[in-house]
DNA sequence: TCTGGCGGTTGACCAAAATCAATTCCATCG
DNA sequence: CGATGGAATTGATTTTGGTCAACCGCCAGA
């Protein structure tokens, strides 16, 4: 792992799209900035566990980061992964508190980490960042209660239908899509063993939908969306 | 259903300890109360649907709501139940957008009802009320992280046991609580059918766990910690 | 070209919980 | 006091998905 001062190019119109950034004014924007360091992870580095003293919080600039808690017992579940554009561990700026879940790396990953304190500072005299980083939390909050929703009521085949359904570029009524990322990647963030989306990928062969590695086409939209 | 400007001496309370209200100055409640009217629900009132376009956010006073969302075949799965001091729908004073989930009450409620875009004027004068809902929307987002990830990973007895060590009243080694509700809104909580958390009370007898009616006992918490 | 490793798939099996049905418990009301 | 209706429990069955193991295909490196 290793920090820098510095965002390149790309890695700044990534910042400058994610949710907390999107609304500010070019100066707000530098301020917030202002208050971060670059961190390039190994694969599988661990940024944070669980009950540690939280200083920063982070936003994905590329690679993907997954969020889990531990049980007792040495299991352990994914509450979500976070691709380039997310944020995350936002909600810790109203209290000086602790991680309430870990964070590792999947893979090379570069993230934005925003000192905590420094941007407390800033919404005293910049209270349009406070309404960005509530706009922010209450996009997670909605995303985690449909994720919670999802569970709770969709079959692997369903999430994973409601999942290329919301992702995919329609043509008329086939449409298609190419993931950006591995396949057990998809299963972790669905919430399902890389089996399961295995399986649930060949009970959708029946509603049209054909899988070639990464490359996924959809025959028919409106099949799938009654599935 | 009945709408009034007025809130007697316990509901004023019961608002006052809402996570959004609690570090308000005297003031700044008041403007905020102002916002708001009582409303008096029947038991199965739905408040809103999902799509409903969305004009107010709310505090529970008195009983419970459910918060669930359709599947398109008339399955639903709730999300979250409300106690007294509990808000939602917060997270849209962010923008003019529509609810993302139904609210129904679960017998006779209160709750107090947020104008939202009363709401939205005051955040620009009194920069403080913008942090209370912002650590409200963040305590809200933790604790549904960690329901997702109790739904992910531990059993139905798993789950019991976890609510009752985190309710109960301790007492040396022996703990006791008397649940606020019916045994089926607590398996809507849990994210279970009802049988499901019958069959985890009972499988939770052999580690001391009594169940009489709503009285509960726990004769050893040691033990309940390591299920 | 062979080989090792990894991601992905498939099959067999198992555990957990949803579902359906029947029954019991209990509080309230006549 | 018995009758009634909703909540809770119990049993039987089914569905779902996790787990373990074997296997396939593909790419990289020797």
């Amino acid at each position: 792992m290793n920090r820098t001062p510095t965002f390149d190019g790309h890695e700044a119109a990534v910042l400058a799209k994610a949710d907390f950034m999107a609304e500010l004014d070019h100066g707000e924007a530098e301020a917030l900035r202002a208050c971060a360091t670059v961190l390039l992870c190994d694969p599988h580095a661990v940024l944070f566990e669980e009950g540690d003293k939280a200083a920063y919080f982070y936003c994905m600039l590329s690679g993907y980061v997954r969020l889990y808690r531990h049980n007792g017992n040495g299991r352990q579940a994914d509450i979500r992964i976070c691709e380039p554009g997310d944020s995350f561990a936002e909600c810790l700026i109203h209290a000086d508190e602790t991680y309430r879940y870990g964070a590792q790396a999947m893979d090379h990953a570069v993230l934005a980490c925003f000192h905590i304190a420094k941007v407390r500072l800033l919404l005293d005299e910049q209270p349009r960042i406070g309404k960005a980083i509530m706009r922010s939390l209450s996009l997670h909050l909605i995303s985690t209660m449909e994720c919670l929703a999802g569970d709770r009521m969709q079959t692997a085949p369903q999430r994973v239908a409601n999942y290329l359904l919301t992702h995919c570029v329609e043509n008329g009524a086939t449409a298609s899509l190419r993931l950006p990322f591995p396949k057990n990647v998809l299963a972790r963030k669905l919430g399902l063993a890389p089996e399961a989306l295995s399986r649930a990928f060949s009970a959708l062969k029946t509603k049209g939908v054909t899988v070639r590695g990464r490359a996924i086409a959809v025959s028919d939209v409106k099949v799938l969306r009654q599935v």
